[in-house]
DNA sequence: GTTTGTGAAGGATTTCACAGCA
DNA sequence: TGCTGTGAAATCCTTCACAAAC
């Protein structure tokens, strides 16, 4: 029998707004640091305390999925941690390329936050011929030409971009050519895309920048 | 003389949506990849492609805080560039207090990227005493316990954590206690701190976990 | 002729406020 | 009673469209 809270609702992709999906992740984050601290059952309102944010929006944002909380009691933490990692797609697998193996790209390669959720880098680029063949923990980096096919055999679908600004646009221009949907975007650069791809900027150079205007007195 | 151009409006910052104020790090940064190609002058259409976004918004984005395209011709760009550095206030040097002296601070105190922008990390703190003392880099690893004497008399605004996430949220509100006003975290937390006080968050995982809702199919 | 700067219109997001359920 | 889920209202943000400037 499917009850009201089992029925899977196929969500329509286009009918969310962007930042809602931008917050999901978010939600997911401070509902394991509640149940980290033991915490079964949250109302949007201690959620919303939490996060600095008004209770309504966290239950409209909720309300685009379907209905996780019991009116008079709240949100089941595990539940709706588990609701929201499968919205997104989290409790899945996600195989990336690393692409640039300089000092940051090392870096990025080692950061041991990824595996825990789910991403694995499971290819390694550079163009520097030096660095090609080269064992970097568990990848040996390739060189630049073998994109494409890595890319499709092994069904990869997120590129990370570690490679000075002067070369960014031209390898996330490659990593399109290869057929990456998602790119994670360490270099200081605008980059362009076809509107099919999704960027995001790992930058905390502006990150820093945006602060600064409300510092300055 | 005193003319349109030169007159210094002073912009009322709360007039100023914030997400006008997060695009002009943004503008800065292709400005200076317009201009690092040679080019002089720009108008609203051709940063509106180069960003992907309509002319219009970037000429409403502008107009909160002065006129500064010419009618016919469009925005000379070194010129417009120094403006929003200016409006930003990345034309002063900005001193920050690195906390968390592990694999990801060292990395974090070594990125060659802050510097030339302005951005100067002065000191850094461990609660580990065994690294405390240590020197990485030019920095000597200071105890915790200096925290609030350093800030102020550096005249520091400015915090980067770099803790794991257990010890995030405590460090934070030691930042906020010492008079710190903008925090760039790298810890995977949704930190609470007090409304006068800005976070950023720099955080991979997230930045990812907001794409795969789109990656599957 | 071209492109800015900007009120006004349109669209999107947030908040309100309350019916409905546990 | 307490809190969710949600239409409607309010607010915020983007886009339009055009007068003014070069």
């Amino acid at each position: 029998m499917v009850t009201q809270e089992d029925r899977h609702e196929p969500i329509d992709v286009a009918m969310v707004p962007e930042v809602v999906v931008q917050r999901l992740p978010l939600y997911v984050r401070v509902l394991g640091q509640f149940a980290s601290a033991g915490i079964e059952v949250i109302s949007s309102e201690q959620l919303g305390a939490q996060l600095q944010m008004t209770p309504a929006q966290i239950r409209k944002d909720l309300s685009y999925f379907g209905r996780f909380g019991k009116q008079g009691r709240g949100y089941d933490v595990g539940n709706l941690a588990a609701r929201l990692r499968s919205i997104l797609g989290l409790d899945e697998r996600w195989n990336a390329v690393l692409i640039g193996m300089g000092r940051l790209g090392r870096a990025v390669a080692s950061y041991p936050g990824f595996e825990p959720e789910g991403f694995r880098i499971v290819a390694a680029f550079d163009a520097d011929e030096r660095l090609v063949g080269h064992q970097v923990g568990s990848l040996r980096v390739q060189q630049l030409s073998e994109l494409p096919e890595t890319v499709s055999t092994r069904d990869i679908k997120i590129g990370i971009v570690t490679v000075p600004a002067a070369y960014a646009q031209d390898v996330i221009n490659e990593l399109v050519r290869s057929g990456v949907k998602a790119i994670l975007n360490y270099a200081p650069i605008a980059p362009s895309v076809p509107p099919d791809v999704r960027v995001q900027g790992v930058d905390p150079v502006m990150a820093l920048q945006s602060m600064t205007f409300y510092l300055k007195d």
